[in-house]
DNA sequence: TTGTATGCGTTATCAC
DNA sequence: GTGATAACGCATACAA
């Protein structure tokens, strides 16, 4: 044993040959001798040998290799994505890694830094959304990526796949509205993110065919800190704000919701109907419905490799790939006399 | 703009001055002159620069980057002990990325290559456990790791943080057993990890405390796949099997078996006491109690990280670390008559 | 079928 | 303070 990194030449060194023969046996090139080859796996699989791909990608360009920034890790909706990713990049003999925004345009910045100096061959990101600046670091660096649940609009070169935020908005405000509530606290992610933007719409616009106005007040601003959600609707319920139904701009808001209704001891669903987005209880099993708008994440996450692998394989090709994924109500109700 | 990758070599042709003075004027070397670097660092900056670690490393031997290696990105534990380890890191300077091998031996075996051929100075695992011989893929290329959660009792070589396994299983089962169950269900992760035998271990000397002998039938082994909990649960009861007491390896089987229980119209907690592990429900706002033992993500993040930045700064010492960390009942009872 | 030479982008060393 | 040169480990082109 060596004690430090196995590489080509220690390889050549003890198979008596050289390292570019071992480079190519190792890389099931077919001018190398079926005997040597064999030879030359046994000794690198004896010797731990780990292919230094910093090295190959320097010299060959490319590494199999993506990266995927996501804004969230603990959230349950982006480790189900890159679950999917990951499979889906599996099967065209590609490797992920992952690394985390926490929604932060500097550890954004940071990430994409990370992703592209390690020589992956292209990018998946969930863009944080301050600016299209650090977008453009990929662009300057003929980087190809694609754009993942969220988009900029002013920027049409930029592809993306996204669900239907437009109509998920919608077809939540209405599933409360068709119960009979009008008064609709939307707990929503910040304006600058598209996805946020595209899902007050849909609020609005289901408020309006429904002949209602919205009250500013009831729209709210929930950060990625744990917490957040749960003083704004403690705030709203200590100071008797009138509202009886919750659109969340995603699942893990609204369990916090609840979380926070249940602690004032308000009834759920007798006072208070709420409703989500990501629909993460069909990936996952807990132990209260939630009604959902389902983004449809496998989905998302198979056609974003795709697109992505595309790219990278026909980097010269103009084609513009900008897909929107349907969205629809999944309704859930109580079962068994419990909450939803 | 170039539309490819933006190199020092770019820099230095645009600058007038060579590639080394870029290079180290990028890295605030000292013996550059203020207003070079100054200047060199507005053009890289106007360039979007972004340095090649894969380059820089092969040359230099270490790239500031660490791997983690864990075994479910969905599992919101990990993401939150992801979130942990990050935030340590930064401190150092040190970035990281997440690799996922979903409890698989060769999607384990090709996180390590991936991370390794990256060139990273040091890897955080939490092991599969198969075997050791992925972990001797790192020992024998002199990669620095640190196990997390996890450990190989039978390898004194491996340095872990892990919490007190054994202590958690036996005070889950004593939490149980002085609520007066005697049958508790014991849905456990399975054997060859070694939290899920230590944890046994402890369940069965609460017992043994108790004068009570344990029934085999009620101990199960759950996968990581998502359904696994629900139908290992939902056969007891159409089985009509006794038991009164849930003691899951983690809250997410927990939260599984709970939604199982209430499918079937079983009450909680006046038909069942349930009890999981990790206590994420610290950490996100859930709205239904779950007693839990305490692990402490952060500070086994935190230790992780200060233990493997140690070893990659110190590589010749031979100190060896092995920190286990208190664990303790969170109890969380039914609030306002919801279950518990 | 195998070996030799070259260069990928960067950093370390040394000369100026 | 700055520039020239070599080397990291590997893959490619070409020679043998």
């Amino acid at each position: 044993m060596l004690g430090r990194k196995v590489t080509l030449k220690d390889i050549a060194n003890r198979a008596g040959l050289s390292v570019n023969t071992i480079s190519r046996a190792l890389k099931d090139k077919d001018d190398i001798a079926p005997a040597t080859r064999q030879a030359i796996k046994t000794i690198a699989k004896e010797m731990g040998y780990v292919g230094n791909s910093a090295a190959g990608s320097l010299r060959s360009g490319h590494s199999r290799t993506i990266a995927v920034i996501v804004s969230d890790v603990a959230n349950p909706h982006f480790g189900i994505l890159v679950k999917d990713i990951e499979n889906t990049a599996r099967k065209h003999n590609y490797t992920i890694f992952v690394i985390n925004t926490e929604e932060n345009n500097e550890l954004e910045e940071r990430a994409i830094q990370i992703a592209i100096s390690k020589n992956v061959d292209g990018i998946l990101i969930c863009p944080a959304q301050y600016s299209a600046e650090n977008m453009h670091l990929m662009k300057r660096n003929g980087i190809p990526f694609v754009l993942v649940g969220r988009r900029f609009v002013d920027e049409p070169a930029f592809d993306y796949v996204i669900c239907d935020d437009e109509k998920g908005g919608y077809l939540a405000a209405k599933h409360l509205l068709d119960q009979g509530h009008t008064r609709i606290l939307f707990l929503n992610a910040p304006q600058r993110i598209s996805s946020a933007q595209e899902r007050y719409r849909g609020y609005m616009r289901a408020h309006e065919e429904a002949g209602l106005s919205v009250d500013p007040a009831l729209t709210k601003e929930i950060g990625i800190r744990t917490g957040d959600a749960k003083e704004k609707v403690e705030t709203m319920v200590e100071r008797s704000e009138p509202f009886t139904g919750i659109f969340a701009f995603n699942d893990v808001i609204a369990w916090e919701a609840m979380y926070a209704l249940q602690l004032r001891g308000c009834k759920i669903p007798e006072e208070y109907a709420i409703i989500g987005f990501d629909n993460i209880h069909s990936r996952m099993f807990v132990p209260f419905p939630l009604s959902s708008i389902s983004s449809s994440q496998g989905e998302m996450a198979r056609r974003a490799v795709e697109i992505l692998l595309h790219k990278i394989n026909r980097p010269d090709e103009e084609h513009s790939f900008k897909e929107v994924i349907d969205t629809a109500v999944i309704s859930r109700a109580a079962a068994n006399g419990a909450h939803g």
